[in-house]
DNA sequence: CGATAAATTGAACTCTATCAATAGGTGTGG
DNA sequence: CCACACCTATTGATAGAGTTCAATTTATCG
């Protein structure tokens, strides 16, 4: 059984079985860490790669008035702080929104992996794809709504979840409040829990105790303006299906 | 006289004479192009790898309704499109803003580039430090009201700008419309104009035909929450003053 | 100098935030 | 098992920030 790394690299192209090998390997002395834990600060300069392996970790920046802007979600398969290698300090600080499984992978053995060509060639990929991410992030923010950008929000996280193995008809785990949604997307909590409220009585989504359901995934992507391109899956091994290559079950 | 790409990248470390005569060399062949001229649209895939030598540009994406947002402004230095060896197609455009100057490299002479440690890791430094500046704009859309967003945009386009040498006392030409402006910031044009002038009310800035006027950048950062570290300079040649390393003249 | 784009202003309207209160859930200690 | 504390979700009412529409003035450019 892969690692949630393995199969998300692996979305990219296919990997050596060498190379295969080494990436599971890597999630040996895994360690849980329980909800709303800091991992990282800003400021730190870790010197171990964290790796998500179960739950929701998220990077954040808390301003001087105390305001926090979440900028990205981890899900299992992603890496909290490949940087690293470059930067001499973090620039946001990394927190588990629900309890979470982690790794951290000693700097030597990420040169390993990364001294692996096909490794480091989807390693890249996946950077670059968590930027082209960040500008969709913006796009949200900027030009759409409140229930448009929650509504792709979620088609976001769906296709990344299921492209990870954790999407079952339709349904997922979203382990984190409506006050840290709004921290996601610029909103007050009171105004996320009727946007929320806008969506269920529309038919789009279902929630409850923290399971999200998609009944119909295209309407959803119709109402919030999701086009997944910038997910950039379609040269790797999924298909071009208007699901993107994930199917329920 | 070195060209912006080779002065940036030094921002990061001292580069080998023969690097930076790689680099200043790659600046020949230059084009002009006029204003609101697009370089590449989303879809493409370009073979060759655009850099910004004089004017500004921008990465947007326009939606389906007509609505646009800029997610980055592509300055002297800044390359346009360097994933193109690992994504199949561009997810954004690039068009330029005003009139610019800009190189077409191959991609072969790219290669050439990082195939020089020194030039790679300057690259890679320049790619995070490009996606740190996503997350903060990210959180300028998500936490700030209008006019303190303008300011932090105006704090880090003074910073980025001084780095290459395009600040003159405080003074740099602002060569975009309110209109631009508030697609960068998700703003109508309106508001812009009205935060604007705000601005300029206070005292924080001045701005008359596209040549914007910061008389105390140190205001102007405490006014607009602006904090330099994500732009991550200190590591390099340049200091750690509080105008991080940029001096007036 | 005329034509067109950009900047500016006013007024009405909308979306979202804020304040405040209530209800539901969960975990702890007794 | 209950009482209590605390956190999350929900609801109502009010205020504010930003948008939209429309008109006018000011630049800019050939």
């Amino acid at each position: 059984m892969p690692n949630p790394l393995t199969r998300k690299l692996e979305l990219f192209g296919e990997l050596p079985a060498e190379d295969r090998r080494l990436l599971d390997a890597v999630a040996t002395g895994r360690r849980s860490v329980p909800a709303k834990t800091s991992i990282i600060q800003e400021g730190d300069a870790p010197s171990d790669v964290h790796l998500v392996l179960s739950g929701f970790a998220c990077r954040s920046k808390v301003l001087a008035n105390g305001q926090r802007q979440i900028f990205a979600y981890l899900v299992p398969g992603d890496f909290c702080d490949l940087h690293i290698f470059i930067l001499k300090a973090m620039d946001h600080s990394i927190e588990t929104l629900s309890p979470c499984e982690m790794v951290a992978i000693p700097r030597a053995r990420v040169l390993e992996l990364t001294g692996r060509p096909a490794i480091a060639r989807a390693l890249w990929w996946s950077n670059l794809v968590d930027e082209a991410t960040l500008r969709e992030w913006l796009v949200n923010l900027g030009q759409r709504d409140a229930v448009q950008r929650i509504a792709h929000l979620f088609c976001e996280l769906h296709l990344r979840l299921a492209s990870v193995g954790l999407v079952r008809d339709g349904e997922f785990s979203l382990p984190i409040s409506q006050s840290e949604l709004g921290d996601t997307m610029g909103l007050s909590t009171v105004h996320v829990n009727r946007a929320l409220q806008s969506l269920r009585r529309q038919g789009l989504i279902g929630l409850e105790s923290h399971v999200l359901t998609i009944p119909d995934i295209d309407r959803l992507r119709k109402f919030g303006g999701f086009n997944p391109n910038y997910l950039h899956l379609e040269g790797g091994k999924t298909d071009r299906s208007p699901t993107g290559g994930v199917r329920p079950g």
